[in-house]
DNA sequence: CGATCGTTTGAGTTTGATCAAATGTGGTGG
DNA sequence: CCACCACATTTGATCAAACTCAAACGATCG
């Protein structure tokens, strides 16, 4: 791993999806703005607000949720290094999700007016930002998939693998290990189950010998086993790639 | 209402999210194919598949799902006539749902490379596709928002409410009523619920005299009650507006 | 050294699932 | 026109996954 820069890992991501020439890279590189960093349980968006920005998570965790007027709370999303904090706010104005921090984080911005001044220039990065957008969409259908079908253990396993894989995709993850600075709570709140469930269910995972999750940390020490508890596949963060490729590399991603 | 044209519902819900000017439009509507009619209970596309074309669903119903190996099956969203089948193979070339009619459908064909070409000379069509793809994203979110977080009468209540607004949009609603051709079983794994006790939430609806729902049919006869139980606000159905322009028009959607 | 926040454990409850069967409702073909 | 079939809806009875409530335990921190 070479020292990231602020954009290095949001363009890891945009050439797996659309592969973008050196200017093209370059030209998005420039555009950020300088980071600004946030506390932990800040909120970068509103519910109702339209910024004038785009946010880009450098480092640090945060998530995307909804909250019910009885205080019902769903995320709906994490984000995590290299992921915008809404590219739909491109194109349309209001936001309908709060996005709040959940570590300390910085957070480069690119400004609107900018950001579409070089997608009119350089339309391939408006197609690599909307790719980048329709693989979120994906995400989220494969949450509700989760939430709908899946029984506990599953979409708590199914939960590890995804966000697992997508550590990894961007280089942050280490023989089966990655920072997951997640309270219980929140993955309460993400699967739809109670916070006593999750800790029953974390700690049958535990006690399959598949993983470890403590003090931020999550070590998963048999992916294959999780994977298939899970009913996991990976195809829908990487739809970019053919069916030949993904065979070539279905033992690779570590 | 005019006579339908093949494009016309989609430009009109393009409309309410990028104006396009009469030329952009025309070119649109001039570079669909021919439609072809499908039959009930067919495939429009199949998961793990890339498509050469987009389809544009001009009559009938048709649902996007996701079926688990053991044969849980999880509707992820609904199709109804202006809908574009799958935006996103414009930019990724594998299908992850599969799409199906669920009646009889007529359905015109982009070819993907012609649409491509037009989007290069007309950007502004490439934004107002990739908006309609945003906004299925907020529609996939509020869906996991409503499997994870409400009960089972809030669930189908915001269903409800939900293809009633849509329908709405495209001008296929007449004074609290709109066709609904789904079974119960089709409301059952879109809600995450079985069968019967769709069965019976439905006559909980039924008794306290917000809905009809029979023959296909969806009779609203108290929208306001229902939105009330579903929590419902249409904001993500309709995000182009400003604030403004939803509170103008709050009392107006029929 | 309390205070706060997160995790863990236990006991009882509820929502919605499952299973099984009865009752419509169209369609088809004799 | 009726017998039949497939499919959808409805009802009843039982069951289980996950929830709620309550309290204890454990870290971390000013």
């Amino acid at each position: 791993m070479n020292p990231a820069t602020n954009t290095s890992r949001l363009l890891q991501r945009l050439a797996s999806l659309t592969p973008l020439s050196p200017e093209e890279s370059h030209a998005l590189e420039s555009a950020a703005g300088s980071a600004r960093l946030y506390r932990p349980h800040e909120d970068l968006a509103r519910e109702g607000e339209s910024p004038g920005h785009i946010g880009l998570l450098v480092s640090g965790f945060a998530c995307r949720c909804r909250v019910l007027p009885d205080g019902r709370r769903q995320i709906v999303s994490y984000l995590i290094p290299g992921d915008l904090c809404d590219v739909r706010h491109l194109l349309l104005p209001m936001a309908t999700h709060t996005v709040s921090t959940l570590t300390a984080a910085n957070v480069a911005q690119f400004n609107r007016e900018t950001l579409l001044g070089l997608i009119e220039r350089h339309p391939r990065i408006g197609q690599a930002l909307c790719s980048l957008a329709l693989v979120e969409e994906l995400i989220a259908r494969e949450w509700l998939v989760n939430v709908g079908q899946r029984t506990a253990i599953e979409r708590l396993a199914h939960l590890l693998c995804e966000i697992f894989t997508r550590m990894s995709a961007v280089g942050l993850s280490d023989r089966g290990r990655c920072e997951l600075p997640l309270t219980q709570v929140e993955l309460a709140d993400s699967l739809a189950l109670s916070t006593v469930h999750v800790n029953r269910t974390l700690q049958e995972l535990r006690r399959q010998g598949l993983v470890s999750f403590s003090g931020g940390m999550l070590e998963i020490h048999d992916f294959e086993a999780l994977r298939s508890i899970a009913i996991f596949t990976a195809d829908y963060l990487q739809p970019g790639q053919t069916q030949h490729e993904r065979a070539q590399r279905r033992f690779a991603p570590r």
